[in-house]
DNA sequence: CAAGGGTACTCGGTTCGTTCCGG
DNA sequence: CCCGGAACGAACCGAGTACCCTT
């Protein structure tokens, strides 16, 4: 076992070593920092972790460091203990092999008693790790079987029966076995049918059948043009119809355990293809690019590239980038070479040399015409604009995916402009390319008829890909990635996957315990393979780091947790690790906590000389090795299920430990505060609004405006009844000026009130004045908006009074006393109450974004509960769209629901 | 495996358009 | 009742994860 460095990749310029001795732990002990520059001073108040802490909670801080949470939870599942049987064997190997690989042969024993004819509708993941074909292809055969015969007990028999036949009839049969052979040929012995005819009536799925009568189809869309529009048939809907509930007409496929568990997506598919961006339109003749001043004529290939620079002038941030710049340009002059240099005038080519020659001011003013003469458009216009560009797409936006009417995701071709991307990207400002049907691949079912592609031209490929879920895909010219027209967040496909997650992650619950007590063991493996991965398991599992894959030279240059480099970890002793860097998005992940001191230790030695910044901490690790070593725990685990687990079990503890109090608001209120604390522990971050610090200056005043008010009725009260006798009964201070407020701060104030009183009142004539204007009558005379400034007047005139008799304030409304006034005071501290909250909470959501893990990382269910115990309106919680795409949720689980 | 290309899917912040709300 | 801006939601499209296959 050679460890020499020279034997490693170049790019990999310090490894470890292969084993831990003794001394190396002994080593990692001397408590000397393995970086200078800590920033000392913030500490972190968490729990240690120790091994005895195995369900220990999630515990993370963000941005700052200052704060953390940190949530109880110490349940555990006993239930576990038996479903772990790999767990010995692991240790058991570890301790005598020091060879790296050491969960390689273990995989054959864990596998083989997992399928059982109980799990079959149960479990939904069918990935299964390489080196397992056989084993697959018997599971498979065995689930398929199982799925197969359940099928077939259902009530709605004859419709699936019929997706059986046709799946079987497309599907190359290379993994067909007898037992399924035979009920194939049974099957299709009788009733086999060219699927075509089905759409008459049968294939609608059975329930349907029911009412009978108005099983009627239509072709989408604008009949006329009757191009693309041939074969997508959806059933004829009133709008009615569409809210009335109708339990007949709904597939609640959560409850069809037999479905949603092979590879297989669909069996018919049909859809319009996609719709394609405008075609570039050249610039109005006068409108040109200068180059030295003078107007220059170019192709309009070329010019779409000039175009899409100028009409971005006013996000300096972009086009003062000079990676943009020199992205952009390289991909400009290239443009201009290959369709002909630009000519002035006269009809002389002008060479284009120069990007600081070039002046895109004249497309930008063009532009920034157009869309303001757009904006300013009359309404109906716009709605009418609209409405024909509905009309024009309405065929794209469904598809019939087996039978039903499914939305469709993104079924525009995103069109050409330059490309941005995040953070520091090195192709920012690359050109992206129009994408020409030649470029699209479409997949569709067979019988469909094919959506054809614009006069003219011809879609690169098409597919009967029934694994996949995607209608058109094509590649992009900036990366080489893959662009995917998907179905939309609410349709079944994406509900049976988002369902799946959530499942998954819960099941990880039962193997935490025994994930957690490995991975703590592991910490201390003297094979530094094992050691990192346990190193780094526990740190995805505490801090909800993402995996981090490898990235090539091409990309920002950001980090996940198997890519965190020397320099991204900054260590504290005794046990606090500073992360510091960009993750996904180049999004600054920034944490200091507090770690096992186990975990101190070892990215103290992972760190260890050699290596230095630029090098890999965890250099003996891949994600795939680490979610290889994740799935022998469990089907289908890996590194980002921990994300997904963490998130939804942080939620249900807040969750379930929040008291059902107070008024709805209260509790919405107190349910985003759980769903912030979320947000914080997945990192998910937004850049504060420009605006936020006005804003809170604003709130800030209205709340000092509302203290100045209480301070007021307080005063007055002082009118009303001996000021000693009061003041001895209450206290000095609770007629004192509020903190915060001086002479100056009034004076100032009461200024700003006069003010605004005379500028409502001035506005309110004016406007009365044009009204009267409009309607053909006289306007009001100056006269009268003098009078209408009397209130503001005599308001002044108060505080003057005030201020002469030395502060002392008149009560005032009728028949005051000193009751009412305290009422008035106390309605006062509910107002400034909950503004206070208002402006906490916009505060601590400033930079947090909440959307991301309320949409992908909290199960559903648990805000479906919460909303049912607490008597809250779903409506609170989740958007209508939102609704949409939990519809299962919603629909599948009553208040005793738990993660 | 390893390394690397290829593919398909989820996740993610920003932008843009619409609605809501206080004045 | 209207207006302006803030809040909200949907659209957009970029950036990850994960896993496959090949050499």
């Amino acid at each position: 076992m050679s460890d020499s460095e020279d034997d490693r990749p170049l790019k990999a310029k310090a490894k470890s070593k292969d084993t831990i001795s003794k001394a190396d732990d002994a080593a990692m002990d001397k408590q000397i920092p393995t970086n200078g520059h800590v920033n000392p001073g913030i500490s972190i108040a968490m729990g240690p972790v120790t091994d005895m802490d195995v369900d220990k909670p999630i515990t993370n801080g963000h941005t700052n460091g200052k704060r953390k949470v940190s949530l109880a939870n110490g349940k555990s599942y006993k239930d576990d203990s038996d479903s772990d049987d790999d767990v010995p064997l692991q240790k058991k190997r570890k301790t005598n092999t020091a060879s790296s690989d050491d969960d390689v042969p273990l995989k054959k024993i864990v596998k083989p008693p997992k399928v059982t004819a109980a799990m079959v509708g149960e479990e939904s993941d069918d990935d299964v790790p390489i080196g397992q074909k056989l084993q697959q292809e018997k599971e498979k055969i065995e689930k398929k079987a199982a799925n197969e015969a359940k099928a077939l007990r259902r009530k709605d028999k004859t419709n699936d029966a019929k997706r059986k036949i046709k799946k079987q009839a497309d599907s190359d049969d290379d993994d067909d076995k007898p037992l399924i052979k035979k009920q194939k040929t049974a099957l299709l012995n009788k009733e086999a049918k060219p699927i075509k005819k089905e759409e008459s009536d049968d294939d609608v799925p059975l329930k349907k059948k029911a009412p009978a009568k108005k099983v009627k189809k239509e072709v989408v869309g604008p009949v006329k043009k009757g191009k693309t529009t041939g074969t997508v048939k959806q059933e004829e809907k009133s709008a009615d119809d569409e809210e009335a509930e109708d339990e007949e007409e709904e597939y609640r496929w959560w409850e069809d355990q037999a479905k949603g568990d092979g590879t297989v997506k669909w069996n018919t598919l049909e859809h319009n293809g996609v719709v394609f961006p405008p075609e570039y339109e050249p610039l109005p003749k006068h409108v040109k690019m200068l180059y030295d001043k003078m107007p220059v004529t170019m192709k309009p290939d070329a010019e779409e590239i000039a175009y899409a620079f100028g009409s971005m002038l006013s996000s300096a941030h972009n086009v003062e980038n000079p990676t943009f710049r020199k992205n952009f340009f390289a991909d400009f002059k290239d443009m201009l070479d290959e369709t002909g240099h630009a000519k002035d005038k006269d009809g002389n080519t002008i060479k284009i040399k120069q990007l600081e020659k070039c002046d895109f001011q004249p497309i930008f003013d063009h532009v920034d015409a157009e869309r303001s003469a757009k904006k300013a458009l009359p309404a109906a216009d716009k709605k009418k604009l609209k409405a024909e560009k509905d009309e024009k797409e309405a065929a794209f936006m469904y598809c019939m995916w087996d039978g039903r009417k499914q939305k469709v995701g993104n079924f525009r071709v995103e069109p050409p402009g330059l490309f941005r991307g995040r953070g520091e990207h090195p192709k920012t400002g690359k050109f992206k390319k129009r994408v020409t049907p030649e470029q699209i691949t479409i997949n569709i079912g067979k019988e469909a008829m094919v959506p054809k592609p614009p006069d003219g031209h011809s879609w690169k490929e098409v597919k009967h890909d029934k694994e996949g879920t995607w209608l058109a895909m094509w590649q992009e010219n900036i990366n080489g990635a893959y662009k995917y027209v998907m179905l939309a967040a609410n349709s079944d496909i994406k509900g049976k996957s988002d369902f799946k997650k959530f499942e998954k992650a819960r099941e990880l619950k039962k193997h935490i315990d025994t994930i957690r007590k490995d991975y703590h063991q592991e910490l201390r493996s003297d094979v530094m393979a094992t050691r990192q991965r346990a190193t780094a398991v526990y740190l995805i599992d505490q801090f909800a780091l993402r995996a981090g894959n490898e990235k090539g030279e091409e990309e920002a240059d950001t980090v996940g947790c198997c890519s965190l480099k020397f320099e991204h970890v900054t260590l504290r002793p005794p046990e606090t690790v500073i992360f510091d860097f960009l993750g996904k998005d180049s999004i600054r992940f920034y944490d200091e906590v507090k770690v096992d001191a186990q975990v101190f230790k070892n990215l103290k030695l992972f760190k260890r000389a050699p290596k230095t910044e630029g090098d890999e901490i965890f250099d003996r690790l891949t994600t795939s090795g680490l979610n290889k070593h994740l799935s022998n725990y469990m089907q289908g685990l890996t590194a980002k299920v921990f994300r997904t687990y963490n998130a939804s079990w942080t939620m249900a503890n807040l969750l379930r430990d929040m008291k059902a109090e107070g008024t709805v608001a209260n509790k919405v209120l107190a349910y985003n505060a759980a769903n912030r604390k979320v947000a914080i522990l997945c990192n998910h971050k937004r850049t504060v609004a420009a605006t936020h610090g006005a804003q809170m200056e604003k709130m800030e005043g209205r709340i000092d405006g509302l203290r100045y008010q209480q301070y007021r009725l307080k005063q007055q009260m002082l009118d009303l009844e001996t000021p000693a006798k009061l003041k001895k009964k209450r206290g000095e201070a609770y007629f004192a000026l509020p903190e915060g407020l001086d002479e100056e701060w009034v004076a100032k104030h009461q200024e700003a009130l006069v003010e605004e009183t005379r500028d409502k009142i001035r506005k309110k004539f004016e406007k009365e004045n044009e009204k009267l204007a409009a309607e053909g009558q006289k306007e009001m005379k100056g006269k009268e908006l003098e009078e209408r400034m009397e209130v503001a007047d005599e308001m002044e005139a108060k505080f003057k009074r005030e201020h002469k008799k030395g502060g002392k304030i008149e009560a005032e409304g009728k028949g005051p006393t000193v009751e009412k006034l305290e009422a008035g005071v106390e309605k006062l501290d509910t107002r400034i109450a909950t503004l206070k909250i208002q402006s906490e909470d916009r505060e601590s959501n400033k930079e947090v974004a909440l959307g991301t893990s309320k949409i992908n990382y909290i199960d559903p269910r648990l805000t479906v509960v919460f909303s049912k115990k607490f008597d809250v309106p779903i409506e609170r919680f989740f958007s209508k769209t939102l609704r949409e795409k939990f519809d299962w949720a919603i629909k599948s689980v009553e208040e005793d629901w738990e993660f």
